[in-house]
RNA sequence: GGAGAGAUGGCAGAGUUCGGUUGAAUGCACCUGACUUGAAAUCAGGCGUGGGUUCACACCCACCGGGGGUUCGAAUCCCUCUCUCUCCGCCA
């Protein structure tokens, strides 16, 4: 959420930066309109409030005397009434206020390219060298489906659906190994806090880091047995457990930043994409990642954002996959985002790089939503904080890319040398 | 699943019986000043969050787990939800 200052203060300024940068279009009239309209009813609620509260005092103390108090019950009479009425506006108005400006993308930052979809991203390095086959490469369905056991897409579908998958033997334990090497990594040498963290969490923790009002379908809903039972979601990433962390709380300057880390499954409806990447495990309702989050003070995030990315690319390095680096334009960045960098892997059989990662700076723009907060050393006020995160990495694409780059002629799979350890020394998937 | 107790400011902890000048006693922690060579101790003062009006000074409003209700007035009474703790049962 944008600062409500900025929508008061600086209006048309916002809502043409929002237009330019994210093709965002904000309603000035209505806006203007209602805010005007809250100024006044606020006004007048709490000025008929304060004599509510003038009033009540006037007859305990009255009646404390032993004082008639009838004539100034009489006084009173009405006030009642009027304040309802005033308190039931000025709340309808607020609450389509804050329904608008909770809608509000975030500003991206000065230095993020203008744009309005992913043409206009800027590609800002490659690592690694795309491996040439000398035979014809398999993706990695057509990979899997050589090995002993595989991926199994019909079973996940008969067990739960379509973009549901059963993985067994040596490709389930290769994802397994992918998980643990990239926590290790970023927990041993990365400096993160490992967290164990709920896979379904309540509706303030999802608005906190923006999931609703807004994007609900995106995401899976539980009811539990009861209708009295509060609804859950299910987490679409562990962002939204790990920065809730710190949801109404204010941080002591000294503690921070703060740095986490967990491993968990994450859940996506994927409501909007009918029809897109339907085969394979590129686009799963259930996948597993690994995911990094940061909270810090808001001069640090910017070159927090450059060593989260690091750290996402490190992965990479060491499962020496080819990948290149891209710096989202305006138009293609997420919600809450103010600058992003996605992290593609290469793909020989779809001859292209594909997300595997996207590291973000969300600015003090979740911080507001949740109140996450720090007080300075000596000061009086707290500061939002700045929250980031990273995928480091998605580990079903992790295992796309692995099997598709480490294919050999043979219809075996190479295994990492990073990973070798975790797969008991093994070198190598035998089809 | 059954029975009971509880949720108050950074922490601890009064207030809830019998609603009234209580944004909330007291202690601890913290900050400022005095004393001191320095520190400790002591003394004095300060010390929650959000929001509104205002150039500002300042003033006002809301908040005692969440939501709703009764009342001129609610931390205090009623309803409801959530969470915590104790005992029994069950369970990975």
């Amino acid at each position: 959420m944008l600062d409500a200052k900025l929508f008061r203060s600086e209006l048309a300024e916002t809502a043409a930066r929002l237009a330019e940068t994210r093709g965002y279009q904000l309603d000035v009239a209505k806006l203007e309109q209602l805010e005007q309209r809250r100024k006044a009813l606020q006004v007048r609620t709490e000025s008929l409030q304060a004599e509510r509260n003038s009033s009540a005092k006037a007859i305990g103390k009255a009646k404390a005397q032993g004082e008639d108090i009838q004539p100034l019950l009489a006084a009173v009479d009405s006030l009642g009434q009027e304040l309802d009425q005033a308190k039931h506006e000025l709340n309808d108005i607020q609450n389509e206020l804050h329904e608008i400006i909770s809608g509000v993308p975030n500003l991206p930052a000065e230095e993020v390219p203008l744009g309005a979809d992913e043409e206009d991203n800027q590609e800002i390095s490659r690592w690694g060298t795309p491996h040439a086959f000398d035979f014809a490469a398999k993706d990695h369905v057509d990979v899997a489906a050589q090995l002993a056991h595989g991926m199994d897409f019909e079973k996940g579908a008969k067990l739960a659906g379509a973009r549901f998958v059963v993985l067994q033997g040596a490709i389930a334990q290769l994802h397994r190994a992918l998980a643990q090497f990239m926590l290790n990594l970023h927990v041993n040498e990365h400096g993160y806090t490992e967290a164990y963290v709920p896979y379904l969490v309540n509706h303030d923790t999802l608005y906190g880091t923006g999931q609703l009002p807004k994007f609900g379908e995106d995401l899976f809903h539980v009811q539990g047995a009861t209708e009295k039972q509060v609804p859950l979601s299910l987490i679409p990433t562990a962002e939204v457990p790990l920065t809730n962390l710190w949801r109404d709380e204010i941080a002591d300057e000294e503690q921070l930043p703060l740095q986490y880390a967990a491993h968990t499954p994450c859940f996506r409806s994927e409501a909007g994409s009918h029809g897109r990447d339907t085969r394979g495990l590129i686009r799963q309702h259930q996948f597993d990642k690994v995911e990094l989050v940061w909270l810090v003070k808001p001069e640090e995030s910017m070159a927090t954002l450059e060593r989260l990315t690091e750290h996402a690319e490190r992965v990479l390095q060491l499962l020496e996959l080819p990948y290149r680096k891209v710096l989202l334009c305006t138009g293609d960045m997420g919600f809450g985002a103010c600058k992003t960098y996605d992290l593609e892997v290469w793909l020989p059989t779809q001859e292209t790089y594909r997300e595997i990662s996207s590291c973000s700076n969300m600015g003090d723009f979740q911080a507001r939503r949740m109140q996450a907060r720090f007080r300075r050393k000596g000061a009086k006020k707290p500061e939002l904080m700045h929250t980031l995160n990273g995928s480091g990495l998605a580990v079903g694409r992790a295992l796309v890319a692995i099997l598709e780059n480490y294919q050999q002629a043979d219809g075996s799979v190479k295994i990492p040398t990073v990973l070798q350890p975790y797969m008991g020394g093994k070198t190598v998937i035998q089809p």
